[in-house]
DNA sequence: TTGTACGCGTTATCAA
DNA sequence: TTGATAACGCGTACAA
C-alpha cells in the first residue's frame, strides 16, 4: 500500500487502494445522429467507463431513435401519431394498420412490412384511451396495497409489477391513508380489468366487508381466507409453532407474543388472527402460560413510539426470554427496545419476526423470521386473476402456501 | 404478576400480563342492509373490538352502500352506468348530466339534485377512457422509479402518491429491470399527462440521454442537474463534507468512501457524482489521502454479495477507521461486514450512510445518515409538473434542497 | 338553462 | 386481403 498525495477535485485519481483494479473500462464513442425531418446531423462524444452493458447498447438506440419532438396542434394539445396518420402515409386505411399493429387478421406481408416501417419512423404508439373505449379492456390491473414504506408491501408490489409487465399489463397502484370507502370508490373510478388486494393485513377484514362494491374481478392475497372470492392463503401456523417449539427446546421459560392491538378481556380484532391463534395453541399444547404484549394499540403508530411502549413494558414487567413478533417491523422495534435496555440476543432473549424481510439478516445478531414464498404467491395471484378475467364464471379459485421459519442467530441459543 | 393457567384455543383470554388493559372495546352492532333493486333485507351482527375508528365509520357505509353487483351484458362485458343511462332516468340529456358531474356550466338546482341522486343510486363513475379520448387528459401521472424494494425508492413513491392523490390524479408506476429503451417506450405507451423521474440514481444519466423520446412533460428529482428540463436537485455536498470533518475532528486517520462501481485509473461513471466529488474535495482540503472502496461493481449485485466483497477488502487491506457510504443500503451492508469481522462501531470505525432511511436508527448502534427533505422535494416536483402541464412554455423550473447530516451513535466517538 | 351535433382513436362487423 | 361503417363514453362548440 503506497502513500498517496492529495489532488484537486476533477483531476484523475492517480492510484488508489481498491478492491477492483482489474480493468479500465474507458472507451470513447462517436455518436452520429440524424434528425428525420430536418436532416440535421449531430455528433457527440460519449465516454463509457461503465461495466453496465446496457449503457453500451443504449448508444445504438440513441443513434437510431434520434428524432425531434412532435409539433403541437393549434389547441395546445400534443399531436400524437394515430392509425390514420400511418394509413395516410402508407396509402391504406386505418383498419389495415390496426390489423398490422394488433398482429391479427390477414394482411399481405408486403403491406405489413411497409406499415411497420412507417409506424416505427413516426414513433407510433397506440392510444390506450381509444382502445379501451372500444374494447372495454384497459390492459391495466389495480393493486391495492398497504403502505409502501413497509418493505413487506413494497416487495409484493415489486413482484406483482414484474408479473403484470411480463404479460403486457400495466399496474395502477392504489393506496389510501383515509377511509376505505374512498379506496373502493377509487378502485371503481380506476379503469382496470382486475384488482389484486395485497398487504393490507390490518385492514383486509374491513375491506372484505366492502368488496362487493368493487365491480372488477378481484383476488385476495393474504393471511385470511374468504368465502366470497378467489384468494391465496398464506399459512403461517406451522412456522409459528415451530418457532415456539424451538424456544421451548432451548429451555426458555417465558415465551411471549408481541403484536398490535389492545389486549383486554377479549383479544383485539387485530390479533385474533392466525399468528396469535397458532401461538396460543402451541403454548397451550406445551402447557405454557401465554403472554401477549401490545407494542402498539393500532397500526398507525410510529416505530419509535412502539419502541417507547415496549421499553416501558419490559421495564415494568421484566423481559421474557423468548419473543415472537407478529411481523418484522415490530421485531425490529423490539430489537431496538432490547438494545436500549442492555438485553443481549440470543443470550438473554430469543427473537423471531414474521415476513421474511431481507433486512433482518443484516442486524447483529442476524434476526430470525418467518418467510412466505412471495414469488410463488404473487405468480399464483396473477394466474388466478387472468383466469377470472378471461371467464368470470369459473368456480372459486383458492390455494394456500406454507410459510417457512428462517432460523438465524437470534433464535439459536 | 399473577400466574396463569393454559387455555384452549378460541376461548376468551382470561387475564394476561399486558401493556394495555385500560378498556375493553367490545361493541355489537346490528347491521341492516336493503338491496336497492330486490328490496331484499339483510341483517348481520358485527362485533367491534377494535380501537380503529374507521371500522366503526365503515359500518354506516356498509349500511348505506349495500347494492347488488351490476348485471353483465350479453357480450360478457360488464355493463357500466353511463351518462346516458342517468340522463334517461332523469329525463334530461347526457349533456346536462355531464355538466352536473363536472360541476361546470349552468344547471338548474333542482335538475342538479335529481341527477346527483340518480347517479348515486346507480353508482355511477365516469369512464376514464371516454373522457381521456375527448379531452386528451388522462388524469394520471407516470412515476419512473428505481427498484421499489429499495426503501429509498419506496418512500419517494409513497410521498408522490400522496401528492397526486390529493390533487385528484392517479399514479402509474413504471419500472423495468430491462432495457431503458423499453422504459421509454412504456412511458409513451402509457397514457399519462406527465412524468416524474425519481430514484434512478444509477441510471439517471443514461436515462437523460434518451429522454427526448418522452412525449409528456417531465420532471427530474435527483442528485444530478439537467440543462434540458425541469429538475429538483438534492445537494448532498455540504452534508458529506460535514461528515468527513466530524471524522477528522474525532481524530480518525483513514477515512474511506464506500461506493458502487469499478475503481480504476478513472473513477467509474457511477461514482463520478456529487457524493464522490464532495468526499474527494474535502479530503483534499484536509490534506488527507482518499480511499475509494467499491462494494459492488454495478448496482445489480445482491446485498450479501456486497457484504462478501467488503469483508474480503477489509481482510486484505485492514479496516479504515472512518467509513462514508454512498447510500444507506451499502452502509447496512458495510455494517454487516464489520460485525462479521468483529469490528466495533464507533470505537474501531465510524460509519455514516446516505439517504435518511428510518431503519438506520434501529441498528445497534444507531447508524448515522444523510437525509434529504423528501416531503418537500416531492411536493415541489409535483408543483413543477402541474405548472408544466398547465403551460408547457413556461421557463425552466429548478430548485435545490440541501441534505442534512443526521448524527447518531455510529458517528460519535 | 338545456339540447344538438360532432369528433376524439380505436376496433368489431360486415361487405367487397 | 382490404375497405367502409358504426360505435364505444365523454365533452366542446354552438344553437335554442
Amino acid at each position: 500500500m503506497e502513500s498517496l498525495k492529495p489532488f484537486a477535485t476533477g483531476t484523475r485519481v492517480p492510484r488508489l487502494r481498491t478492491a477492483f483494479q482489474r480493468c479500465s473500462m474507458t472507451e470513447t464513442h462517436d455518436l452520429q445522429m440524424v434528425g428525420e425531418r430536418t436532416g440535421e446531423e449531430k455528433t457527440s462524444k460519449i465516454i463509457v467507463t461503465s461495466p453496465l452493458q446496457s449503457l453500451r447498447r443504449n448508444l445504438q438506440i440513441m443513434a437510431t431513435q434520434f428524432k425531434e419532438r412532435q409539433p403541437t396542434r393549434d389547441d395546445g394539445r400534443l399531436k400524437t401519431v394515430t392509425l390514420k396518420d400511418i394509413a395516410k402515409v402508407a396509402g391504406v386505411t386505418s383498419m389495415t394498420v390496426s390489423r398490422v399493429m394488433k398482429g391479427e387478421g390477414y394482411v399481405a406481408p408486403a403491406t405489413r412490412e411497409t406499415v411497420l416501417r412507417i409506424a416505427k419512423e413516426l414513433n407510433y404508439s397506440a392510444n390506450l384511451a381509444g382502445r379501451a373505449l372500444k374494447t372495454g379492456r384497459t390492459g391495466a390491473i389495480a393493486i391495492i396495497s398497504g403502505d409502501l414504506t413497509q418493505p413487506y408491501c413494497a416487495n409484493i408490489v415489486c413482484l406483482l409489477e414484474a408479473q403484470l409487465t411480463a404479460s403486457g399489463y400495466q399496474m395502477r397502484l392504489l393506496h389510501t391513508r383515509g377511509e376505505l370507502r374512498d379506496l373502493i370508490n377509487a378502485t371503481n373510478a380506476t379503469a382496470v380489468d382486475g384488482v389484486i388486494i395485497a398487504g393490507l393485513h390490518d385492514l383486509v377484514e374491513e375491506f372484505r366487508a366492502l368488496d362487493r362494491h368493487i365491480m372488477q374481478p378481484c383476488i385476495y392475497m393474504g393471511i385470511t381466507k374468504s368465502s366470497s372470492g378467489d384468494y391465496i392463503y398464506s399459512n403461517l401456523s406451522p412456522a409459528v409453532e415451530e418457532a415456539v417449539e424451538l424456544m421451548v427446546a432451548a429451555g426458555r421459560q417465558r415465551i411471549a407474543y408481541v403484536g398490535v392491538g389492545v389486549v383486554g378481556e377479549t383479544l383485539s380484532v387485530f390479533d385474533t388472527e392466525v399468528r396469535t391463534r397458532a401461538y396460543l395453541s402451541v403454548m397451550n399444547r406445551e402447557g405454557r402460560v401465554p403472554e401477549l404484549i401490545g407494542a402498539s394499540p393500532t397500526y398507525d403508530v410510529s416505530g419509535l413510539e412502539r419502541v417507547r411502549i415496549l421499553k416501558e413494558y419490559f421495564q415494568e414487567h421484566g423481559c421474557p426470554d423468548g419473543l415472537l413478533c407478529v411481523n418484522d417491523d415490530i421485531a425490529i422495534q423490539t430489537y431496538r427496545a432490547l438494545m436500549d435496555l442492555g438485553y443481549r440476543i440470543p443470550q438473554d432473549v430469543l427473537l423471531v419476526g414474521c415476513d421474511g424481510l431481507p433486512i433482518m439478516e443484516y442486524f447483529e445478531p442476524p434476526l430470525s423470521t418467518i418467510a412466505q414464498p412471495m414469488e410463488e404467491i404473487c405468480a399464483r395471484a396473477w394466474q388466478f386473476l387472468q383466469a377470472r378475467i378471461a371467464n368470470p364464471d369459473i368456480p372459486l379459485q383458492t390455494t394456500s402456501f406454507d410459510a417457512k421459519l428462517v432460523v438465524r442467530r437470534s433464535l439459536a441459543s
